[in-house]
DNA sequence: CGGGCACTTGAATCATCTCAAGGTTTGTGG
DNA sequence: CCACAAACCTTGAGATGATTCAAGTGCCCG
């Protein structure tokens, strides 16, 4: 009888030690042994597709989860139905942390493409970095990390146009590309228009007229989703000074 | 020789324990021996005076800061020179969260009136953290508080008008006033239009407008700094919900 | 009492939004 | 492989809320 080969993923080990995003994540600074005990407590969840939610606003808050590979976004449902995207993410970064603090998620988090995780049962965690001072500061650096970029965030509504949103998105994005090996000139956006309009406090069809503009003045060419910056310096420059 | 009785605030010891934000600040949740444990690292500094700088962004961060009474603002200062304001901090409240992560102030801090802090050396926190479950449990809660407190500050920024940035922000301080054993419906901003205009990615003149129109609507009262709200509930409902 | 600062008010301008139509890509079923 | 529908994106013209610029008021502190 031949034996047909799959590859099961349910059962591929993708230890913390060989993960590719090892240093964006929580085992950077951490020695082998203790990286093997994180390793432990680590669930590796089943692939989520395209637009799954990976944890829902008001869930009970049981896990943080890494990203391993694909992109998020974190979202806000108000009471009065309307939706806010707080956020997009890359692989290496944890989702979660703001559930810690008041037990449940306060946002839901759902995939921009297929995308894989690791579940860090939190109480476990928790006791780990108890006895680990080195996991337990890499979490104070999260979480502090975590709130200089949401702050960015505050300064990038604050009082800027839509080209300097937009032109810093892209550059934010650029730069965490780069730190994961791809190429801060050229990637895809994993986002739609709505989505990246609806983070930036702006309209869809200001975002479209604001790409084109950028184009024309030959910063960077779009085609869809796909981006590839000509001048990062002449885009540099548009950020943060425009009031003049 | 008679002796005078002045009271020297230096020497004057404003202990965890019997301090009355307490509930709201590091030691909640702490028992009696672990207070008293924090309360041996922690620095009083003398008050300052309105205007003056708690730290500055840029500065070397060695300390998280606790207010213990009067108010602060923080804010970034933009390599244009523009200046922002991310937040306004009140008693029991941290300060310095952000440059944890980074080793540097992300943002100045400036007392908005007479402000008393307590200074406390995060590298002793920290080990003493590694000591004591519980303040590291508090340490996490404060930290991830904190992140939630920035995203809903992102959606005020989002897309809501005027008014409702207004209102959403009067709200959260009522509530915080209240939580702080002060009256919810009456109270005094340390804070100048220009700071709130500024803070909500408005103008001074559309904060002053928008004061004007709500009292006109019989919602509250304003004089100058003081604030006396007559209708709570009419000003919830202008929160969320106004392009209708 | 007077000077300065914080705040209010008004009128015109402007960036972005809204509404509306058209175009392009992607996926689906015949 | 093509026809079709559904998303997604682009573009245009007109409406609008907030800004800007400018003047005026009132409060506080020296």
């Amino acid at each position: 009888m031949p034996v047909k080969k799959v590859i099961d993923f349910s059962t591929v080990k993708v230890a913390c030690r060989q993960c590719s995003v090892q240093q964006l994540c929580l085992p950077q600074g951490l020695d082998a042994a203790d990286i093997e005990r994180l390793d432990g407590l680590v669930r590796r969840p089943s692939p989520l597709r395209r637009g799954e939610y990976l944890f829902r606003q008001g869930d009970r808050f049981r896990s943080l989860y890494a990203i391993r590979s694909g992109s998020f976004k974190t979202h806000h449902l108000g009471e009065d139905g309307s939706e806010r995207v707080l956020g997009f993410h890359l692989p290496g970064e944890l989702l979660g942390l703001a559930g810690l603090g008041s037990g449940r998620y306060r946002a839901s988090a759902s995939a921009l493409d297929t995308a894989a995780v690791c579940a860090l049962p939190f109480d476990r965690l928790q006791a780990l970095a108890e006895d680990l001072p080195s996991l337990n500061r890499q979490l104070y650096r999260i979480l502090s990390r975590r709130i200089s970029g949401d702050q960015e965030a505050l300064l990038l509504l604050g009082d800027k146009s839509a080209q300097e949103r937009l032109a810093t998105f892209l550059l934010n994005l650029s730069q965490r590309f780069e730190q994961r090996g791809l190429s801060a000139r050229e990637f895809n956006l994993s986002m739609s228009r709505q989505d990246i309009a609806n983070y930036l406090g702006l309209t869809l069809e200001t975002i479209s007229r604001t790409f084109t503009r950028l184009q024309g003045d030959g910063l960077l060419s779009v085609k869809r989703r796909h981006i590839r910056i000509h001048d990062t310096d002449r885009l540099r420059s548009l950020v943060g000074m425009c009031a003049s």
